[in-house]
RNA sequence: GGAGACAUGCCGGAGCGGCCGAACGGACUUCACUGCUAAUGAAGGGUCGGGGUUAAACUCGACCGGGGGUUCAAAUCCCCCUGUCUCCGCCA
């Protein structure tokens, strides 16, 4: 939810924002006039009630002859009040529906325009080269008995999958290296539910324009999240946290679901964009003054990791038009995927300021004593898709792949993947 | 699934329909004092929002799990929801 303050004093400001986005910047001018409205019928209301509860007084004062007709005119009194108060509660609401419209207002220096006008920052990296022709993660994956699509399918429907052996494995060895890495960072592990209520997939900002890629369960009004930010984000909600020693970091493991309406023959095949996966996702609360400085880090943590896997990638600045709602700034790493002869997204980290805990009430003690909406920021830290990279890039020509040493020792030391028939 | 009890501020715990933003403890902060971060004494605090101020001060309203209702007036009465605890059942 946008900054009321941010959005009297500065209009101008926050339409920049908007045009960068390609959003309509004409709510803008809408909100600024829900928001009098609001505060006139406020204060209408407040100045009745203040008159209500001052006669109120006089009416139990009275004596028993005075109290007839006193009552009687504290009755009109209430009605008054009873319609005041309903016309300053629908204002309010009125201003929550159109500011909630405006998304967070992009931070200075993020490139304007659609998904195409991204920046790469940096590659990284040397893309490899093969002297024989490359398998893809899919073919890796069914020579060693690690990926099985067609019972996958079997069991669940398209986009579905096992990971078995060596699959299987690799995953959980991915996750522990990316958990050991973070608790060297600091964060606190949490295994999160990854069922949760509407007002925290709301809060969230997930059932925005995303509302159609989350699967909900009807009958118990819940919904599946596609990440573990949901709950992660929720889990502070309503509370003032003490970030008097620093940021609080979390690292939220869960599995994640995603419906991938509207992307109907994007990706078909093998596992780059399945319903449900696993990740390690980092969470952040922190002051406002410090998320940039924190964004980097985040950035730099998950470089770390695609770094220890050997893995080829670049990262971007990606453009307003194609940032979340509640991401002032997002920067994703995209791996080389060989046989694909680009790079794919393996990370995404966004820094949504205070849009995100302002929706869901999440507050600091600032030095003065007084409280103020904490920022938050969230990345990736390894999730399934990683195995497409990391299968394809290491492969050789017998179709074994080289297991990255840092991999190695939640592999029992494991130096190789090789077929079965090899 | 059935039955019952409870839900108050950082914690514990009172609270008659108006004098309750809320007693009393504890914790906490500040000050004083004892030559030590211990003891003692004193004082002070909540959250959200409106107005106001350069910023304060100040001021008004809302908030006693959440939402409705009754009433001139609700923490206090009624209804619904949610959560917690206890017992029974069920599953392990």
């Amino acid at each position: 939810m946008i900054d009321p303050l941010l959005l009297r004093t500065d209009p101008e400001a926050v339409k920049r924002s908007q045009r960068a986005r390609g959003e309509d910047e004409a709510v803008v001018d809408q909100a600024l006039a829900a928001d009098a409205a609001r505060r006139a019928s406020l204060a209408e209301f407040e100045g009745l009630r203040a008159e209500q509860k001052e006669f109120g007084a006089q009416v139990k004062a009275a004596s028993k002859e005075e109290k007839p007709a006193l009552i009687a005119r504290a009755q009109e009194l209430a009605a008054g009040v009873k319609a005041a108060e309903a016309r300053a509660k629908e204002a309010e609401a009125e201003f929550e529906r159109v500011s909630e419209r405006i998304e967070n207002v992009v931070i200075e220096g993020v490139p304007a325009g659609g998904e195409e006008s991204f920046v790469t920052l940096r590659e990284v990296g040397t893309i490899p080269g093969f002297d024989f022709e490359p398998r893809d993660h899919l073919e890796l994956g069914e020579l060693l008995g690690a990926i099985d699509m067609e019972r996958g399918a079997k069991v669940s429907g398209a986009r579905f999958y096992f990971l078995r052996g060596v699959g299987a494995r690799l995953e959980l060895a991915l996750m522990n290296l990316a958990l050991d890495r973070a608790l060297a960072n600091g964060f606190i592990p949490l295994i999160t539910p990854t069922l949760v209520k509407p007002e925290i997939m709301q809060g969230t900002g997930f059932l925005g324009q995303h509302a159609s890629e989350v699967y909900h369960l009807p009958e118990q009004d819940l919904f599946l999240t596609g990440t573990s930010e949901v709950a992660l984000a929720g889990y502070h909600a309503d509370e003032i946290i003490d970030l008097s020693g620093g940021p609080i970091r979390y690292a939220g493991w869960s599995t994640c679901y995603r419906s991938e309406a509207g992307s109907h023959g994007k990706d078909t095949r093998g596992i780059l964009r399945v319903h449900q996966f696993n990740k390690l996702e980092m969470f952040v609360y922190t002051t406002p003054e410090d998320a940039e400085a924190e964004h980097e880090r985040l950035v730099g943590w998950q470089e770390e990791m695609l770094g220890a896997l050997g893995l080829a990638y670049r990262v971007i600045d990606v453009a307003a038009g194609d940032l979340g709602s509640s991401a002032a700034r997002k920067y994703d790493i995209e791996a080389w995927i060989p046989t694909q002869g680009t790079y794919r997204e393996l990370t995404s980290t966004s820094n949504c300021t205070t849009y995100q805990s302002r929706r869901l009430s999440t507050r600091f003690r600032t030095e003065s004593g007084k409280t103020a909406p904490v920022a938050t920021l969230n990345g990736t830290l390894a999730t399934t898709r990683w195995l497409v990279a990391i299968l394809e890039t290491h492969q050789r020509a017998d179709g074994s792949v080289v297991v990255p040493e840092a991999l190695r020792p939640y592999l029992g030391g494991l130096e190789a993947l090789v077929p079965a028939g090899a």
